[in-house]
DNA sequence: TGTACATCAGTGAACGCGCGTTCACTGATGTAC
DNA sequence: TGTACATCAGTGAACGCGCGTTCACTGATGTAC
């Protein structure tokens, strides 16, 4: 009773969504973000070029897909590299903080996706529900510490604009005059003196 | 003996290629980044989409050649907010990075074009004669301080990586979670203490 | 001062490319009866 | 169990678009003599 014989191509009964998310990934892995189309996803999830209109509101819609798939990875990258650190806040920190610039430096195409609203329009519920446990894990991670001023989240913004400025910086591969070496940097070199509450 | 009559096209006259980039930053400025390109300079400039070839290596020795200007602006921007700013060390340093972030802020597309590598591929000896003194400013407004780790140029590399964060999330318009309300930040809030040498 | 010539910036037509989108269609699936 | 029908994901051809590049050309400029 098998229906599908091997010669036919595969037929993805409504997981086409799942696959050219997957395919937008594996574009971005392989060739960067400007190779990253419709038609190009389509090719790679082996299916016609008019098939993802069916499941995404154009070429915005799929990008903010990938990018929602995207901020799960980073989730996850940012965790495992706090759960693979001696358990002291600072360490924690420091391990959320490696996770996050090694997500970014893994997959740079993906990384400038995620953090670039020019290539996101839609709404799309999966995008915060999948992006908010990112920042909750940094937020987390900062908790243990004294605010650095009196605004509001002081010691998160502190942090993350600090990891995430040099995570921009690694991937323009704008590291300034020799003497600023800044692809060598260690992250605990510039990550400033944090007081326990 | 005048031979320019007013009806005729204005001749460039070799400066053309200044032309050309004054273009781009027009465009730059008014329909973004994505709106770059060699035609859209050219018609820009009031000349033939075939006319930039005889200037630029390509797309990507324009968009070099637009980022090196950028540089220039840059660096004015950052020098004319330290000038403004009375003469502590400090107040020095926060008038640099008060310059930084709103040349990121007015300039969004020319500041994703002057740091994203992806976007210029050319050998101009322009850009790295006109990006060295932007890198040189924001040095000299750290030498009074000291060092934050035994890193050679931490603290140049703490501050450059926090305003440059700071600018990148706020075009990025990922702003993170409410109650971290990223947009109204004041760069004093988050810079951390440092000792004067 | 005048003539002949070389140079070269800019023109406009043409090329092929990949893109997003549309549209009539097909054919498998699920459902009502 | 079987039949008729509605649904709808995916197809393949076609469209127009802007892009970078090429190429023979033109016409103003500068120079040699």
């Amino acid at each position: 009773m098998v229906q599908e014989l091997p010669t036919k191509p595969p037929r993805h009964r409504g997981a086409l969504r799942i696959a050219l998310i997957d395919a937008g990934l594996s574009i971005l892995a392989a060739d960067g973000l400007s190779a990253l189309s419709l038609r190009a996803c389509a090719a790679r999830a082996g299916v016609s070029h008019a098939a993802p209109a069916h499941h995404f509101a154009g070429l915005p819609g799929l990008l903010t897909a990938i990018a929602a798939r995207g901020y799960v990875i980073f989730t996850q990258t940012m965790i495992h590299d706090r759960d693979a650190a001696p358990d002291t806040p600072r360490d924690a920190l420091i391990g959320i903080c490696r996770g996050y610039l090694r997500f970014a430096r893994e997959n740079p195409g993906l990384f400038t996706l995620m953090f670039n609203h020019v290539y996101q329009k839609v709404d799309d519920p999966d995008f915060d529900i999948n992006s908010e446990p990112a920042f909750a894990v940094l937020a987390q991670a900062c908790a243990p510490f004294e605010p650095v001023s009196d605004a509001p989240g002081s010691t998160e913004m502190m942090v993350w604009t600090q990891v995430h400025g040099l995570a921009c910086l690694l991937q323009s591969q704008r590291l300034g005059p020799p003497q600023l070496n800044l692809a060598s940097v260690e992250f605990t070199d510039i990550l400033p003196e944090l007081k326990l509450r």
